[in-house]
DNA sequence: AAAAAGACTGTGGTCAGACCACCAGGGAGA
DNA sequence: TCTCCCTGGTGGTCTGACCACAGTCTTTTT
């Protein structure tokens, strides 16, 4: 590497410059990356250094590789990924309740702020949930994350969701008529309104 | 590779492995991994196929590596992985705002837990905040995510501190007399006083 | 004998070069 | 025009080499 080197491997500072370059050229999913060849000279280091940046990035699925082809950005919403951590990381009890806990605490957020930033159009969420049939809970609050318009926290829960999902708990999806309850809630906008009608559907009892 | 092996790259296989082993010796955190001359042989692999595995599980946060000592693992209950996907996410102005949003929402869903789970020690909070002379914003919340007992929720927010403070905002250290009544508030138990007192805190007018 | 200096061994960190397998595109031949 | 093959570029992998560093053992010095 040339400037900022110091005492940071050199995998984890081409990973930076990654970033950078994908910010500067404004690349998107399924442009290409420069080849690895090419890396390697452009950033004054060994190949199997760049191998080693683009291999752990690959392990995350922001990348994806070809052979023949080369290497691409990819849509990285996916969640391989957390599959994978998940075999590593949920492995005592106290890890899995933290998970049930906090991905409620973000779904009330998300409804909370789903509430607040409603009034310029009236999301017709109570429509969209008439309208599905064998409606998921997923993707019930997938809109209502949508609708509190933080894209940070949407991703926050997407997460929370897989990890959840990966616990392999017995879940159960509630009927169909309390998110029809929770909708008309969430447009009434009274905050307590709005958590009583969650709690119901989470079959909950305080928090 | 020995047996497993088709169109599946070395490394990921690698990383099979190394999983495989980390059950089967049951390595806990800090234990050491063989080395990776060892590896590659024990894995009839390359030393830089090891690597690349090795290398990716390091950029998850699983283990640790010290030059001249050895590869370690590593206490990884957190989820770094939040914290690397977003730092590709986090790029345009939106999600600044989103930053800032959303550690509040989390800082009050701490609060709230932290008041649920109280009980079995009345944690002297008020009492550690008057000691504290100079009490720095980030110190008090750090305590009160402690207090949450959701390791998750406390990553979480550990994160978005992070992030908060990159975004090189003017940050307003309120008084430390508002850190009292929250104190206060939080052992007082009551919801809505605690969010008021957070809200004051943070010189918030209704979210 | 005790303490300090040095050599040794094992580890990760990095690089360069060599193959291989694969894919896409272009040119030669039908 | 169409088909086939060749060639260049790409990722996939391995090997061997060297460096930097940490811990240990040995030797030297005090």
């Amino acid at each position: 590497m040339n400037q900022p080197e110091s005492n940071t491997k050199v995998y984890i500072e081409i990973v930076r410059q990654l970033r950078v370059m994908i910010e500067k050229d404004g690349l998107k999913a399924g442009d290409k990356i420069p080849s690895e060849r090419e890396l390697s000279e452009r950033l004054n280091a060994g190949r199997s250094s760049v191998r080693e940046a683009l291999r752990a990035l690959e392990l995350l699925g922001l990348i994806e590789t070809r052979r023949g082809e080369g290497t691409f950005m990819r849509d990285f919403r996916g969640n391989q990924l957390v599959q994978l951590l998940s075999t590593f990381i949920l492995q005592d009890e106290k890890a899995k309740k933290d998970v049930v806990e906090t991905k409620k605490l973000i779904e009330m957020d998300c409804l909370q702020l789903a509430s607040l930033k409603r009034g310029h159009e009236s999301y017709g969420l109570k429509e969209w949930v008439l309208k599905q049939e064998d409606l998921k809970d997923d993707c019930f609050f997938q809109k209502v994350a949508e609708l509190a318009n933080n894209h940070l926290l949407f991703r926050i829960w997407q997460i929370l969701k897989d990890y959840y999902h990966s616990l392999q708990m017995e879940i159960s999806e509630p009927s169909g008529e309390l998110y029809v309850k929770l909708a008309e809630a969430l447009e009434s906008g009274d905050q307590e309104t709005i958590l009583a009608a969650y709690r119901k559907l989470r079959n909950l009892s305080v928090d």
